[in-house]
DNA sequence: GCGGCGATTTGATCTGCGTCAAAGAGTGCA
DNA sequence: TGCACTCTTTGACGCAGATCAAATCGCCGC
């Protein structure tokens, strides 16, 4: 088994196991470990492909495995807005809600490891500890929202540039904290219209303020999509990120 | 004992504690109810004061009685983000975390039902439907959050404007389906300078937007903060919002 | 009734970002 | 090798909303 994978069993390498297997698995019965592996499935979607649309029934929980998704909302007439962005470990779905309240779209490649929903809340109701887990995510997701929610209202466009490229930074590699000012080198698993929905702006604004921020020597890139950022300071005072805390989430 | 008040004990007349104690006390024990009464307190606050800075610590749970709080962000150099508002039965603050990561500001004179949050975080380990409920209810806020960024990120000033007036009036009275025709009255719980602070605009913006939508009749005033929509559905046009779903959070 | 003061409205002007348009750049397929 | 397609960059221009400034309203204490 690749043990990079997410999944709820035991297993001695699943580091990064969204309910953390590993901190709880004393105090969890071996069966119903067992019960969760078996409504345990795979899918995997192309780049480019929707996992679910908008309104569509959602039988299903899920952490994305490899791969980026994202979670987005539409107006009528077109407009369309990102509300979340999920890298491997991250959690979409929820208990207790019969439909999708957003379209979520595969980015790259993707895998993801579901379970099927009623089986998770049994297994929720006689577990606690998952429960408890879930909540602590969805509260760490509350405050990226929130974080996101200062970004759209008050961030000029460049600031906003700035930030998608220190929250993706700081998620890819998992690293550099704040005043460690080594180089930081990773790749933009968005495209430039992607980037625009994430920040609420259009794709030409995101592209010249890229090159803005290439120009005054903020960052560098290879190609369209790597990016190397020589210091980290510089990026998150460009971000109008306060000093300390922010954006971590 | 103000039957209105929101409180985790069992009395028949509370309606709409957070946790829904009435639905689930069948299942509780009653040394647990009481457990969580003898913890409680209240807290009061003119309008206008802080409850509680981002970053201080925060060593308390609680839900709120009367009265409207804000949560904001600040940059450094002053903008703000309010990213929360809190009306009467809503909850505030997360086990697990040790300090609160945004202002919290009585908007209006404000009553709070407060938690020491060790004790509660106790309580929730030892009374699973608690945690469950916590669950369910700070899902429904990421929802409300993902809906405001859909705001904050794509639409024009009118179409915001329309929105929190559509959000108060339904959140007021608890009231109105979409389809229901029947004028809407109600008050603006804020200045326009929190109005703009939630939308991610200016107040002279939010004033003359108010100006318009009273001018094209979607909405009429009396005096500065009591609105009437004659016509609903007209305002959920102008909202943008899509004709079934959204801003019910 | 009269000042004083914050909240609100309204006007004039400026500007950051959107819109429209067209020209590269990268990749795959024939 | 060249075409077709998508993604990206860059330019020119316009506008929604910000900024700056000045009334006006409403309310409270005197």
């Amino acid at each position: 088994m690749d043990t990079t994978h997410i999944h709820f069993t035991g297993h001695p390498d699943c580091g990064n196991c969204p309910i953390r297997h590993r901190a709880v698995c004393a105090r969890c019965e071996t069966d119903e470990l067992a019960a969760l592996e078996q409504i345990k499935y795979y899918r995997s979607f192309e780049a480019g492909q929707t996992v679910i649309w908008s309104g569509d029934r959602m039988d299903f929980v899920a952490s994305v495995v490899t791969g980026i998704a994202t979670l987005t909302q539409t107006m009528e007439d077109g407009r369309r807005q990102m509300v979340g962005l999920l890298l491997p470990s991250d959690f979409v779905g929820r208990p207790g809600r019969e439909r999708a309240p957003y379209d979520v779209t595969a980015t790259t490649d993707l895998v993801m490891c579901c379970f099927r929903k009623k089986p998770f809340e049994d297994m929720m109701v006689r577990t606690p500890h998952i429960g408890q887990r879930l909540l602590e995510m969805t509260l760490d997701e509350l405050d990226a929202a929130r974080e996101w929610m200062l970004l759209l209202g008050r961030k000029t466009a460049r600031e906003k540039i700035a930030s998608l490229i220190a929250i993706i930074g700081r998620r890819d590699s998992s690293l550099k904290l704040r005043g460690d000012k080594g180089p930081l080198t990773f790749d933009l698993p968005l495209t430039r219209e992607a980037m625009a929905d994430y920040l609420g702006l259009t794709l030409e604004t995101v592209s010249r303020q890229i090159s803005a921020l290439k120009r005054d020597g903020v960052i560098s890139l290879e190609g369209k999509r790597h990016v190397s950022v020589p210091d980290v300071d510089r990026l998150l005072e460009e971000a109008g990120d306060d000093t300390d805390g922010g954006m971590l989430a």
